[in-house]
RNA sequence: GAGGGUAUAGCUCAGCUGGUAGAGCAGCGGCCUUUUAAGCCGUUGGUCGAAGGUUCGAUUCCUUCUACCCUCACCA
């Protein structure tokens, strides 16, 4: 760095600026490489970072990364002017340069811009990682790889400057969020903004964060979800409403679970959950299809088919096919024994519901690695979700599992204010005997339901952890830009 | 919350059963006008994550702390 500061001053000196205001760039590096024969011979402008210098002492190659890609320049102390040859030899891996040159091959036919006027645009003053690279046949091999996790998402900008793969991903991540927006808009759904500061919070089972207002003097709470916000749209005429929504939830963190997370929730009136399932699995499609160009995608190694349709089987048909054990009526007496046979270790306060989602999320979920709809979950799990039209003690709802992870929920919406107002009260019974994830009653919510809500089916898509999916990433904070971190110390 | 792992030069990493640190790349100086992990010659660089302890002596052993990673728990 102090090699850096000097070479500053000497810039000075020489009475160059190491931070012009502005740089008249014209081309891409990729656009060149992909057009090679029609740019041949031509005069090019393209500015970017140096990222690799091969100096040989009145002449120079250097690599030089864009937004789009990675081009060799050539810098010969005859082609261009003193003072810019001057500047040149001041100059740093890491430094962002602009040139303007005639396109050519090398001899050993890489496609290159050779100089005739170049122009420091900006002096770096701190070292980056140097990554070297070597292409052999179609084989890039990386030695020293800039792999530190830690100092990878805390200057996340330096990540992406190094890792171009890295680049990629959020660039996908971007692809994943706009095709799915469009997928919603093309069907005739509103997308709305709903409140994050909330006097209430609800639609989920989650702790929240709290904070408070001043000029109000109460406590708001950061939204875990905004279903009933998005709800009470419906009540209020919408036939469909989606939000892309940052939710908060104020729980552990692994690699699946970041305290803020973006959840795409939708409503849809005169709808059911049969009618959310072929939804869903046409906009998984379109997306892997917008993304990967195929319905087959990878991940981590599996290979994952996501063309429509996709099963659909009852959780307890699920949990019968794997384990024998048929859990439909049965009572708490029966189902702890059972899960004492399956060697499932359960809490004495649990209800039956909960003792069902154990041996579930146990013994079948990590098994659906394909794409399936897991439907008609226990009652007492599902406080927002219509009761099932056939079955006594389930609900209309359903989960996609897809690499053995939820990637959404969804039901027929409880639309019924009588029996939302009981559900509440059970919630609010559990909240009491210490459930601190147990939902609070919403009066307002109710009052909206008693207006009326006509049939409604919803759903919430986990964004990130299909972005997972989508671009093969192990961890929730690979497609995060900004994970959550505790402070550094400096 | 529990357990395990990691922390050494700007980056990637060595460093045995205790004897105050080493490589490659980067940097700096020199040579070099088609190189590409450029090359050749020379050279700088470190509070060994932090604080204590044991010891004649600690990067190494012990304790505590901090951050990150992994597994489990909690949780979607």
């Amino acid at each position: 760095m102090q090699a850096r500061r000097e070479k500053l001053a000497r810039l000075q000196e020489l009475g160059i600026d190491a931070y012009p205001h502005h740089f008249e760039r014209k081309h891409l590096a990729h656009d060149i490489l992909t057009q090679y024969e029609q740019c041949d011979g031509k005069e090019v402008t393209i500015a970017g970072r140096l990222m690799a210098l091969r100096k040989m002492g009145k002449a120079a190659f250097a690599h030089l990364e864009d937004s789009s890609g990675r081009i060799q320049i050539y810098v010969r102390k005859d082609d261009i002017a003193e003072s810019e040859f001057e500047a040149f030899k001041l100059c740093d891996i890491g430094d962002i340069v602009g040139v303007t040159g005639t396109v050519l091959k090398t001899r050993t036919g890489e496609i290159t811009v050779q100089a005739k006027a170049f122009a420091l645009l900006t002096k770096n003053l701190r070292p980056i990682p140097i990554v070297k690279e070597k292409i052999e046949g179609d084989q890039k091999i990386v030695y020293d790889a800039f792999a530190d996790k830690e100092m990878r998402y805390r200057q996340r900008y330096l990540d992406l400057i190094v890792n171009p793969e890295v680049r990629e991903v959020f660039i996908k991540r971007t692809k994943v969020i706009n095709s799915m927006r469009e997928y919603l808009t093309g069907r005739g759904f509103l997308e709305v903004e709903t409140p994050i500061l909330q006097p209430l919070y609800g639609g989920a089972t989650a702790r929240p964060f709290t904070t408070h207002h001043n000029t109000l003097d109460m406590t708001l709470y950061m939204r875990i979800a905004n279903e009933l916000y998005l709800k009470r749209l419906i009540v209020g005429g919408y036939d469909g409403v989606f939000e892309f929504a940052k939710d908060f939830r104020n729980e552990g963190m692994d690699r699946f679970h970041n305290p803020e997370f973006t959840m795409m929730e939708v409503y849809v009136a005169y709808q059911d959950y049969h009618y959310m399932m072929d939804l869903v699995e046409e906009m998984f499609g379109k997306i892997a299809m917008d993304v990967h160009g195929s319905y087959k995608i990878t991940y981590q190694g599996q290979e994952i088919d996501l063309s429509p349709p996709w099963p659909r089987v009852p959780l307890l048909e699920a949990i019968e096919k794997e384990t024998g054990h048929d859990l439909y009526g049965k009572n708490l007496d029966e189902l702890r024994a059972i899960a004492d046979e399956l060697k499932i270790s359960t809490d004495p306060t649990w209800g039956e519901g909960k003792i069902i989602d154990e041996i579930f999320g146990e013994l079948v979920e990590p098994k659906l690695i394909q794409p399936v709809f897991i439907t008609d979950h226990p009652l007492s799990l599902s406080p927002l979700a219509k009761k099932h039209r056939d079955k006594p003690g389930l609900v209309e709802r359903f989960e996609p599992f897809i690499a053995g992870k939820e990637m959404g929920n969804a039901f027929t919406e409880l639309n019924d204010p009588i029996d939302q107002r009981e559900r509440f009260m059970a919630q609010v019974a559990l909240k009491e005997r210490g459930d601190d994830e147990a939902q609070p009653l919403d009066e307002d919510f109710l009052r909206a339901l008693e207006y009326g809500m006509p049939p409604t089916a919803g759903l919430g898509v986990g964004m990130d952890r299909l972005i997972m999916l989508m671009t093969d990433q192990y961890s929730i904070r690979d497609v995060l830009l900004y994970p959550q971190m505790r402070p550094e110390q400096y």
